[in-house]
DNA sequence: ACAAAAGTGTTGCCAGTACACCCATGA
DNA sequence: TCATGGGTGTACTGGCAACACTTTTGT
């Protein structure tokens, strides 16, 4: 007979990335009930002759055929509904990777609906994910500001005004376009690649990496 | 015969205060094997007739006698020494108090060697706790700066020099006094209490709280 | 009256803001 | 040539940094 205190873990992974300046998330579509057509975060069970970090690469590997993307540990769950009839415990993780890699790799992986969806419009979810994605956001909306992951969620070339919009959303408000090239440029963290976007309309925008080496990041 | 995916699961507290300025955290001291006579952050394995908040309330009752703290799930760790061979799980919870309230409480907690530790100067810790703690600060510096539970550090009198050496401490940096001043009575969220400190030397400071109904604390 | 720590005011500068015009592309 | 969005320069100003002296207490 099992004991009264052991459980059953679920590791659960937000994996983010930047896609034309608009912060998404990749959900997955519910085949089989319960909540059959919501969407849900990527997960797999933990099993203990791996570690949180083998695990979670593991789920990256099978749901998005990546290596090597930055992750870390985030908060556990227990899920209110169902803590005190079902022992399992939710430990989420938070990857970020660039569109460029993402995509690149997406064609490789078939046979599940998936998507990323930007983090304003998503999908009805399924179980507490609403909850956990909210929390994940809150944090990285604050991590963002002052560390130098924000690179890793841009890919090598990218434009001024596409980093305009992803502080623009960080920050909750609209940003001088002028003001905001002055500031960002005068920090010496971003370098020209001398290639211009692919413009729709309009003029085509220069296409930016950030530097190797850059430490601190602070944007705000 | 146990399952490959059955975990225990231990709640670990950091449970933090600011005292004259310093921010510091409550430590146990060990009593038996392993790591006798190190200090370890106060614990509880987690049962399932229990929620996480429960199970931490439970926790802080009985280790230093307090209601009602501020508490937040942090991170989950995997003890890099014992997950493969001892499926244990660390979810662990940061908490705040001020220490008026937490010295108050102590005095009716007998038993067990315990006390309050600045950060920058820590006894030799068991397990993994170190990690835990430093992952935990790291965390605070960053929430700290820009939320509203900075106000829930400091008892309902503090001084003025105390909150410049504790924004000291965040920024890791020394500040100006009188620009200090300067810039946080500027910003009206502090309330004059009309009392002053007992000097031990010198000439007493005024006595300050927070007032009541600040939703957005950003004192960098 | 002396030591120790708290409280106060002025000035200069730089970073952030506001704002209008020109440039490169596709249709 | 027109519509669309990207790139640039200037003037202003408000907040931050630098800085020295006075006040209140205990001894």
């Amino acid at each position: 007979m099992k004991s009264a205190d052991d459980f059953k873990i679920k590791m659960i992974l937000g994996l983010f990335t930047v896609d034309k300046g608009k912060l998404k998330v990749l959900l997955f579509k519910k085949a089989g009930e319960p909540y059959k057509g919501y969407w849900v975060l990527p997960w797999k069970p933990f099993t203990y002759n791996e570690t949180f970090q083998s695990n979670t690469d593991i789920l990256i590997k099978e749901h998005i055929g990546l290596d090597e993307v930055y992750t870390e540990t985030f908060k556990a769950f227990d899920d209110k509904e169902t803590v005190l009839t079902d022992p399992v415990v939710h430990v989420t993780t938070i990857g970020l990777t660039d569109i460029a890699s993402a995509s690149y790799q997406r064609k490789e992986i078939e046979g599940r609906e998936s998507d990323w969806f930007p983090l304003e419009s998503l999908p009805k979810l399924a179980y507490n994910h609403e909850e956990v994605l909210e929390s994940m956001f809150t944090y990285l909306k604050r991590k963002l500001r002052d560390s130098e992951m924000i690179s890793l969620l841009f890919p090598s070339d990218f434009t001024l005004p596409e980093l305009q919009t992803f502080c623009e959303q960080i920050e909750g408000k609209e940003l001088d376009r002028r003001n905001f090239r002055k500031k960002i440029l005068a920090l010496s963290i971003l370098e020209d690649t001398g290639d211009k976007s692919e413009s729709a309309s309009g003029r085509p925008a220069r296409l930016y990496k950030f530097k190797e080496g850059i430490s601190q990041i602070n944007l705000f």
